[in-house]
DNA sequence: TCTGGGGTCCTAGGACCC
DNA sequence: TCTGGGGTCCTAGGACCC
């Protein structure tokens, strides 16, 4: 089996480059929701030292003046995404969509004119007809496929593919790679491992199995294996319906006031509930929780979360603020500098599958009635002004977003994007 | 002054049942 | 004095991903 691994470099950087060349070659960072820190760099910002999640203070005070920073535009990169995507999907019959910037390809059927030329083909044809530069790694299983990728934006940068075609050259490819570098191994494990004197991912390859699955459980193993050269992570080309579902954002300033939270802790259940809706599923129970900044040491902290469980499982939005704003007044304190809050909600079951008694029906006929209906609205509209009494109508937890470029390619409104 | 948001999977341990 | 065992469901928490 051959697997490719198409990656967008740095791909909101790449975004924004799109529609103001000017960027080009200069260094660039998109910030995170907030502008709180940076979340995607280019090539020239990572030269200049800017680490993934660097605060936006910490970069104006080593390199003020010398870097451009963009907020981040999700609607944006999603429509570009799905461009990509699409051109991605016309090379192979099946591919799999892992992250906003990067898919899986079964390369399998595809090895007709050598798969590192067809690696350089879809490369090049993804530029020439997006604009966005991707890299390609191609290998036996998913895991090497991730490593090839890396491989070739390090070592191949110019070609940007690399095909890790046999034992000899992935061989190399491991003792390249260190340990830290491995997808599927984080901060914890790669310290884990350095401990015991595996260093590479080809130390980890020849590493005794039963030490594996001790200390990092199956996942240990299934590593090792995909490391091998052994498929062990199942392809998943339909997208599984979500087990969870969360919306929570960091408020623009501290806040103390219990109504203006409150607010916040509506708006992102209504958020949830309208993510519910799009995913035809309704939620057994919904989560609150507030949390101080943890990062001013002088500040008291607070930190709490609560369930809540529904009395039938519903995806309306009356229902679950009604819940909500009862979790929320049991774990609220007033006293505290609120950094955060947000909403989260479990046990989701297709909505065909709810049950309900007689009174609960007719009741639910008419509110999914009102709640279509505002979800029209609000849609067509491309905010949400249509709003129950108890969400914000005011941003008094307003986002920061002081570097926001348009959105070029859709019609979404600057409100929806700043307001939630 | 200023530090993201949204997910997944796995395991351990408690509650409960027979 | 001796005090089962297996199964399931749920939750919390840890680790990871982009």
């Amino acid at each position: 089996m051959w697997i490719a691994l198409v990656d967008c470099n740095n791909f909101y950087v790449s975004c924004e480059r799109l529609f103001k060349p000017a960027l080009e070659h200069q260094p660039v960072v998109v910030l995170s929701n907030n502008d709180g820190c940076a979340i995607a760099r280019s090539e020239e910002a990572k030269q200049l030292g800017v680490k993934m999640g660097t605060p936006e203070f910490m970069i104006d005070s080593i390199i003020k003046n010398k870097i451009v920073k963009c907020s981040s535009n999700y609607p944006l990169y999603g429509d570009l995404s799905s461009r990509v995507m699409k051109t991605l999907s016309s090379f192979v019959p099946q591919i799999e969509i892992y992250s906003i910037d990067e898919a899986f390809l079964d390369m399998t059927d595809m090895d007709i004119m050598g798969l590192h030329d067809t690696g350089v083909m879809i490369r090049n044809t993804v530029k020439k007809n997006i604009g966005i530069p991707v890299s390609v790694g191609i290998a036996p299983t998913k895991t090497l496929a991730k490593m090839a990728n890396r491989y070739a934006k390090k070592m191949l940068r110019e070609i940007g593919v690399f095909h890790a075609s046999d034992e000899k050259i992935i061989n190399q490819m491991l003792s390249y790679t260190r340990v830290e570098d491995i997808w599927g191994v984080g901060r914890q494990y790669a310290e884990l491992l350095q401990r015991h004197g595996f260093l590479t991912a080809f130390d980890l390859k020849n590493a005794p199995e039963e030490w594996m699955r001790k200390n990092m459980t199956v996942q240990g193993q299934r590593l090792q294996n995909e490391l091998k050269g052994i498929p062990s992570i199942e392809w998943q080309f339909v997208s599984k319906t979500k087990k969870n579902i969360c919306t929570s954002r960091s408020f623009g300033k501290l806040l103390t006031d219990k109504t203006i939270i409150q607010q916040a802790v509506c708006d992102y259940t209504a958020s949830c509930a309208f993510k519910l809706r799009k995913e035809r599923t309704c939620a057994k129970s919904i989560a609150v929780f507030v949390q101080t900044n943890p990062h001013r040491k002088d500040d008291v902290q607070y930190v709490r979360s609560i369930i809540v469980q529904l009395p039938s499982p519903s995806n309306d939005t009356s229902v679950l603020i009604k819940q909500a704003i009862k979790g929320f007044n049991i774990i609220f304190k007033d006293g505290y500098k609120y950094m955060k809050c947000g909403v989260e909600v479990h046990g989701l079951v297709p909505e065909t599958q709810v049950q309900l008694n007689l009174f609960e029906l007719a009741e639910t006929e008419k509110k999914k009635k009102l709640t279509k209906t505002l979800d029209t609205v609000n849609r067509s509209l491309g905010k949400n002004l249509v709003k129950y009494a108890v969400q914000s109508s005011e941003n008094k937890y307003k986002l920061r977003a002081d570097y926001l470029s348009k959105r070029f390619t859709t019609n979404f409104d600057e409100i929806l994007e700043v307001n939630l």
